[in-house]
DNA sequence: TAGATTGTTAATCGATTAACAATC
DNA sequence: TAGATTGTTAATCGATTAACAATC
């Protein structure tokens, strides 16, 4: 039996990818696009990984989880590579998105560009203020969080960023879980409860700048 | 010789403690704050494991890495053991940080307290729209890009946060290094280049919602 | 073909967990 | 004291790196 046949597989053989694998995924993604921008139609595992500061090693072993997609010498090209990896990752569709909270960093986050880019676009926004509700920021629409679940449904949402002050977290959370949700960017400084279900990423500015400190007092040259 | 004494230290013995035991780090001090904002003023590793989704032997190990700061049979003071991770992470005194950018995203990061509750308080933002210079926003004074160098030693900043569109990012980089910056908190979807002396942290918010989108796509139970 | 680079196996390294004596 | 919980050691687990045959 020749089972040699269709080697060049995409398919996600599963059984865990490491966390940390994934997390290195859009950041190849991200180098990859760069690296079209700037005219490249090839790459390799030695430049991916000197751009992003990891070895050869861990860039061929991370693309090597998800399947074959490289190129004996000649390394991996850039368009092709793209793809694979936006399929992997989800990203080759477009995905819905519900904004929660529609304060100073709700607001930005509406106005970024950087989501559509990458496939996401905020197909309706949340708020409880009533001078809100109604209006349209960016052209999208403003509800009212009690009409989460229907608009959620009407508008086929399945993934939601929570920009709420941190008091108002953990209630909003619920609301989604019960409205179908399914996964959840958190950026109130809080650890939302969750069902297992529900997928979560959780962004904590001041945790960011925390790190950032520890780094600079911690440098080898630095009391 | 009794070296006993003095066995409560805080001396953060440093030889590299692992990049992501410091990121707890910053989450234990979170979960403390909340524990203590219920009224709570002892806590102990399964609690704070069970908060955080960790072993309680992990949370032990944590935090041994920088000193002795349980009772056992009684568990950590929460007052006690915030003062001992504020410290350690370098957030027991006020940073003033620099804002480079005022588009939507570093508009929304000046306004927002969170940095503000952690010990960071922008000390001045940088643009170079000359709309924009000499204006005040939440009652920060922005400056132009090129005089950079002068209000961060006049200023004593040492971390900068980089809100700036992608294109932009590693120009304005190279003028924080310049400037003498030692940290930088970076927006930006791209990976900077900076010396190994400036410590660096990456946010990139469209890579956030492509690991949710991942998540939500290889749940055990989603095609 | 010779040179380059992959995918993968084995070796190394590091991080997490379990277990328990020490201690309050 | 008995019960609870720490700090730490040893065992386990997982992730990274090195090396190289396979391949374009």
């Amino acid at each position: 039996m020749d089972e040699s046949k269709d080697k060049r597989s995409q398919s996600s053989n599963d059984s865990t990818v490491p966390r940390a694998v994934v997390s290195r995924l859009s950041l190849y993604l991200r180098e990859l696009q760069q690296l079209v921008h700037d005219g490249n139609t090839t790459t390799n595992s030695t430049q991916l990984g000197t751009l992003l500061g990891f070895t050869d090693a861990q860039v061929r072993k991370d693309l090597a989880y998800f399947g074959q997609f490289g190129y004996p010498g000649i390394g991996y090209r850039c368009e092709e590579l793209i793809a694979a990896v936006k399929k992997i990752l989800g990203t080759d569709r477009s995905w819905p998105v519900a904004m929660i909270g529609l304060g100073n960093l709700g607001r930005a986050l509406l106005r970024y560009r950087g989501f559509h880019q990458q496939g996401f676009q905020i197909a309706a926004a949340f708020d409880v203020d009533a001078e809100k509700i109604g209006s349209h920021v960016e052209g999208i629409e403003v509800f009212h969080l009690d009409d989460l679940a229907e608009v959620v449904a009407a508008k086929g949402i399945r993934l939601a960023i929570v920009a709420v002050p941190a008091l108002a977290a953990q209630t909003v959370a619920d609301s989604l879980v019960e409205a179908g949700i399914e996964g959840v960017l958190n950026f109130a400084p809080v650890t939302l409860v969750l069902p297992d279900r529900v997928s979560r990423v959780g962004v904590d500015l001041a945790i960011e700048l925390e790190q950032l400190a520890f780094a600079v007092v911690n440098q080898p040259e630095n009391p």
